[in-house]
DNA sequence: GAGAAAATATACCGAGGGTAAGTTGTTCCA
DNA sequence: TGGAACAACTTACCCTCGGTATATTTTCTC
């Protein structure tokens, strides 16, 4: 530091380099809120860039925006989390597995930042937090699913995929905030049960 | 109106008749959040009910309280809309069917109340408004849950039940939020595609 | 150089949750 | 019967936070 860092205060920058950009602000969002928690304010999350709040504005946009940008994030490192637990396993069940224990452990490593994007900008009229998250990875694990359906089914009503991908999310995402809460059995053990409910369902192994 | 709600103002009320009480508050607040939406803040509830803001905290306590408490309310209303869809019922797959269904049907009357509770009190360390209803519904559903799997697999590993039920409410909420958003869909064709997963899971018809 | 443009800071607003202190009427006891 | 104690309620306030209008400083362009 001291190199990168330096030129703090207003003044146009030399030919296209700003003191902080989209990314940066971004960055220092992500590093606050796994330090601090996800009750960071905006005005801390400037001050961690080392600017003032307005450049949140700027930059990036709302406190919405912040947090949609921060899911695509963790979305996109999640996804490929996921890719590379499932990819190699044959079986089905077994990818589903993997599946579920890859999403249990990416939520532990990203606890805070997790709570962040799935909990702010509530209370309005629709819920636009809760489902930032879920919006991005939706779709993926839609076709994923598809896929599952059309080959054990035989590609008939494939629109009920959709509905399954954020079934399957909400699944995940309560389950994993009641044990993030309560912690009260491994995360082997939880994986396994999952697994048997997602995929085996209530009828059970019949 | 005018016998029921005098005496505005301080002062000592005449041997326990308050002019407002929990019930009041809540059942003001519960009104308000109807007509109005998810929105409303404590100061606009207390008005709605005749009051100042101070008396909820007085009387319920804090917003976490008022959330909790009309969650309390929303549960038993659908706990027991849930028992009256599945009894007669015989075989557990139609239950199933009709468990689902009728939790959409509430969440349809129940709108703005259910985005209230599920949707307040975020942003803090550990997230208790999305899992107050949860909290609330999980331990019955999973006893429910304990008997099917009993029956259907002989009563073993049955603390897997807690897990499942936070993740049956967690994949209905996600769907049913996204349902209300989107609402692309009869009610009656996600209440379908959903049983399907729950019932069979991802293996399915096998 | 003069003026436009870009990046930033200062200072403010309004809403919302939460609370401290004061006011008004009732009850209870000497 | 005259307080003191008390209960219900209001007024007035604070703090935090998201959001924005405006001023300021520097560089770029002509």
């Amino acid at each position: 530091m001291g190199v990168t860092a330096r030129r703090r205060g207003p003044g146009r920058p030399r030919a296209g380099e700003a003191s902080v950009d989209r990314d940066a602000l971004l960055e220092s969002a992500e590093r606050l809120i796994r330090r601090e928690g996800p009750g960071v304010s905006l005005e801390s999350i400037s001050a961690e860039a080392g600017v003032t709040k307005p450049m949140i504005y700027h930059h990036v946009g709302g406190k919405e925006a912040v947090i949609e940008a921060l899911a695509w994030r963790l979305n996109d490192r999640h996804a490929e989390a996921s890719k590379q637990a499932v990819a190699g396993v044959k079986d089905p069940a077994g990818a589903t597995r993997a599946f579920i224990d890859a999403y249990l452990e990416r939520l532990e490593a990203d606890r805070n930042l997790y709570l962040y994007v799935t909990g702010g900008a509530v209370g309005a009229e629709d819920p636009h937090g809760v489902l930032a998250l879920a919006d991005q990875s939706a779709p993926g694990l839609a076709r994923l699913l598809g896929g599952i359906r059309a080959a054990s089914r035989g590609d008939r009503d494939r629109d009920a995929s959709l509905p399954w991908a954020y079934g399957i999310i909400g699944m995940l995402h309560f389950v994993a905030l009641w044990w993030l809460r309560d912690a009260d059995r491994s995360r082997r053990d939880l994986a396994d049960q999952l697994t048997e409910l997602l995929w085996a369902g209530l009828r059970g192994e019949g």
